[in-house]
RNA sequence: AGGGGUAUAGCCAAGUCGGUAAGGCAACGGAUUUUGAUUCCGUCAUGCGUAGGUUCGAGUCCUGCUACCCCUGCCA
C-alpha cells in the first residue's frame, strides 16, 4: 500500500462538494526545455495515479511561456518518454494556445485596476522589491491611469515597444512578507520566435499568471506541483479571484516534494551542461538518470513505476539511496526478462574429456527459478569461456567456484571438475582445465552428489559478441532478443568505460561529488559478481564535476 | 517585518474522531535452490526532533524551543 497524501486531499474536495467525484483532473505541464528524469516520473506518476483512482482526466500540457527557452526538439522527446514510461494523457495541449484569453484578462485586471504597465528596468525593479527583511517600494508607475495602461499594453503587445522597456505588473502588495505577492510581473515583452506560435506574439505571459489560468481553463480539478511552488499558492489564487470567469469551481494546487535520488543529477540545467561539454554520450548516456539513460540502462518503465509507487508522496524532504530503485528494476526484471548467459571477462576453460569438433544442444530453461520456464537451445562443447573471476587457483576461504579440485555445474549442462590450469611464465592464468561428468547433465535428475557453486558459460566458436549499446536493450521487452548464446567480450566495455575516464578528466580533485553510477543489466549474471540479473558489473565513478547551484 | 514548509528506525513512509507505532527498501538469522540470485520463514521503534502542559490515555491536542528545506528571475 504506498502513501499518497494527495489522495486524502481528493477525497476530502469530493465530500466536501467541492469537486464532483467524476469531474477530477490533472493534468502534468512540462516547459519544453529539456529532457524529462527520474524526478518527472515521479510527477507523471502521481498525477496519473490520479487518473487511475478517480477516473480521472489527465492532460499533457506543454507549458511554453516562455520562448527563450524552449525548443520543438523537446516536445517529441518528452512525448516519446511518457508514453515509453507507459502513461497516457487524455489530451495533448500548449499553454500557448491560450495566449489570447490570457491577453484579455491581463486587460480585465487593468480595467479593474489590479495591473498596471511598469516603465521601471528590471534592476530597478529587483532593487525596489526590497529584500526578505525589507518591505519593497511602490513603482513611480503604479498609479498610472486605468487608460494609459491599456494604451500601453495594447502597444506593447503591437510591437511598439522595446523589449525589457516595459513589463505588466500585478498590483498586489509591496510590503507583503511574500515576495511573490510585491507586485508580481504578468508580462515581459520578448521578441523571440516561439516554437508553438512562431511570431504571433511578441509579449509573453509569466508562468504565475499563466498557470492558474490555464488549469481554469481546462477545468482541472487539482494541480499538482512540487513544495517551491508553495508560496506561489496565493498568487495563484490571487489570479483567479480576480479574473471573473473563474471565480467559481476553480483548481486547487497542492504541492509535494520532488523526488531526489542519492548521487543522480535532476537539475536540467547540470543535465544539459553534461551533454554540451560532452561528458557524457548525449541524454540517454545510461549513467545518467534521464528517462532515456535509464532505458538505455536496461531498466523498464514497470521497474520505475514500482518504484515510484513504493517511495510514495509526501511533503518532507528526502533523499533515496539508488539501491532502492534498484531493488525494482530487478524484481521486473526478475519476472520478465529473457535470460541468456554472457561471458563479461572471458576466461578459457577446455574441458578435456569432451570429444573435440563435437558441437551438442542442450535445451536450457529460461527461467531457472520457474520449473514451467520455456527452454532455449545453448551450444555446449569441448571449447568454453568462463567468467575470469569464476576461477582461483587459490580459492580465498568460503570460495566455491572453479579452482583445482573442485567441481561445479555449469549452468544447464554438466558438472565439471577442475584439473589443472594452463598458466604462463608471469603467472597470468591463460586457460582452465576441466573433465566433465556425462551423467550429471542439466535435467537428467542426476543427486548422487552436489555440488555448491554453479557458473555460467558460452561455447567459444558459437558465442555472439555483442554490441555495449545493445547491453540495457538486450533485456527491453519490446525490443526481444532473438540471441540464443550471447558473449560479451571485454571490448564491449570500452565505449562505457571510457565514459567514465573523461568524466574524471573533467574533474576538479577538490570535488567528491558522485554525479553518476555506471551500471547495466544483461540477461544473465556471473555467480558472484550480482546475482541473476541486474547488476553484473557495475562500476562506480567518482567525479570531480561539480554541479552547479541554479 | 520576514514569510512559507518539513521533522516517525540506516533510507522512504502510513498513522482522518486522542485508544496503546502499517508497509516497502536496507540489514541480520534460518529453510529451499541447477545462478552466492530468486522464493520462503523469522528478527529489526516501550519509540514518533526537543522541553514542558492538558488527559484515565498523546505520534495525534496546547505552549516554548531546535534542526533542515524553499522564497528577493522581465525562469518554470
Amino acid at each position: 500500500m504506498s502513501s499518497n497524501f494527495i489522495f486524502n486531499e481528493i477525497d476530502k474536495d469530493i465530500e466536501n462538494g467541492i469537486y464532483l467525484a467524476d469531474e477530477i483532473k490533472t493534468r502534468f505541464p512540462p516547459e519544453p526545455n529539456g529532457y524529462l528524469h527520474v524526478g518527472h516520473a515521479k510527477a507523471l506518476y502521481i498525477n496519473f495515479a490520479v487518473k487511475e483512482k478517480y477516473n480521472a482526466t489527465t492532460y499533457l500540457r506543454y507549458d511554453d511561456t516562455n520562448p527563450a527557452k524552449e525548443d520543438i526538439e523537446y516536445t517529441e522527446a518528452i512525448q516519446e518518454d511518457i508514453a515509453w514510461l507507459g502513461f497516457k494523457w487524455d489530451q495533448l495541449l500548449f499553454a500557448s494556445d491560450y495566449f489570447e484569453t490570457m491577453y484579455e484578462h491581463a486587460i480585465e485586471l487593468i480595467n479593474k485596476g489590479l495591473a498596471f504597465i511598469d516603465d521601471q528596468t528590471s534592476e530597478e525593479i529587483r532593487s525596489s522589491r526590497g529584500s526578505l527583511v525589507e518591505k519593497g517600494t511602490e513603482s513611480p508607475w503604479r498609479n498610472r491611469s486605468i487608460e494609459d495602461n491599456l494604451k500601453l499594453f495594447r502597444e506593447m503587445r503591437e510591437g511598439k515597444h522595446e523589449a525589457g522597456s516595459r513589463v505588466l505588473r500585478a498590483k498586489i502588495d509591496m510590503s507583503s512578507p511574500n515576495m511573490n505577492m510585491r507586485d508580481p510581473v504578468l508580462y515581459r515583452i520578448l521578441f523571440e520566435s516561439h516554437p508553438h506560435t512562431n511570431d504571433e506574439w511578441c509579449i509573453y505571459p509569466m508562468y504565475d499568471y499563466a498557470h492558474p489560468i490555464e488549469d481554469a481553463i481546462e477545468k482541472i480539478t487539482h494541480s499538482l506541483c512540487s513544495m517551491e511552488y508553495e508560496d506561489h499558492r496565493p498568487l495563484y489564487d490571487w489570479v483567479l479571484d480576480n479574473i471573473d470567469a473563474y471565480k467559481e469551481k476553480r483548481p486547487r494546487q497542492i504541492e509535494f516534494a520532488r523526488l531526489a535520488i542519492k548521487g543522480a543529477l535532476t537539475s536540467k540545467r547540470n543535465l544539459k551542461k553534461l551533454v554540451d561539454n560532452n561528458i557524457v554520450d548525449g541524454w540517454d548516456d545510461p549513467r545518467l538518470y534521464t528517462l532515456r539513460g535509464l532505458r538505455r540502462r536496461g531498466v523498464s518503465a514497470q521497474a520505475i513505476r514500482n518504484f515510484c509507487a513504493a517511495v510514495g508522496v509526501a511533503k518532507a524532504n528526502s533523499e533515496i539511496p539508488r539501491e532502492q530503485l534498484d531493488y525494482y528494476v530487478r524484481e521486473d526484471l526478475g519476472k520478465t526478462a529473457k535470460r541468456i548467459m554472457a561471458v563479461v571477462n572471458p576466461l578459457k576453460l577446455t574441458v578435456t574429456n569432451y570429444p573435440e569438433g563435437q558441437i551438442e544442444i542442450l535445451d536450457v530453461p529460461n527461467d531457472t527459478s520457474d520449473p514451467d520456464s520455456e527452454t532455449r537451445q545453448v551450444a555446449f562443447g569441448r571449447d568454453l569461456y568462463i567468467e575470469a573471476d569464476d576461477f582461483e587457483q587459490n580459492p580465498p576461504k568460503g570460495y566455491h567456484r572453479l579452482y583445482p579440485g573442485n567441481e561445479v555445474r555449469l549452468m544447464g549442462a554438466y558438472f565439471v571438475k577442475c584439473t589443472g590450469a594452463v598458466v604462463d611464465a608471469d603467472g597470468n592464468v591463460l586457460e582452465v582445465l576441466c573433465e566433465y561428468d556425462p551423467e550429471t547433465k542439466s535435467g537428467s535428475g542426476f543427486t548422487a552428489r552436489k555440488v555448491k557453486g554453479t557458473i555460467h558459460w558460452v561455447e567459444s566458436t558459437t558465442a555472439l559478441p555483442i554490441e555495449t549499446r545493445q547491453l540495457g536493450e538486450l533485456l527491453d521487452p519490446e525490443k526481444p532478443s532473438g540471441d540464443v548464446l550471447e558473449r560479451l567480450n571485454s571490448s564491449s566495455l570500452e565505449r562505457l568505460d571510457s565514459f567514465a575516464e573523461k568524466s574524471l578528466e573533467a574533474a576538479n580533485p577538490s570535488d567528491t561529488f558522485q554525479f553518476v553510477r555506471l551500471g547495466y543489466y544483461c540477461a544473465d549474471s556471473t555467480p558472484g559478481v550480482g546475482g541473476k540479473m541486474a547488476f553484473n558489473r557495475t562500476v562506480e565513478l567518482k567525479s570531480t564535476w561539480k554541479p552547479e547551484k541554479a
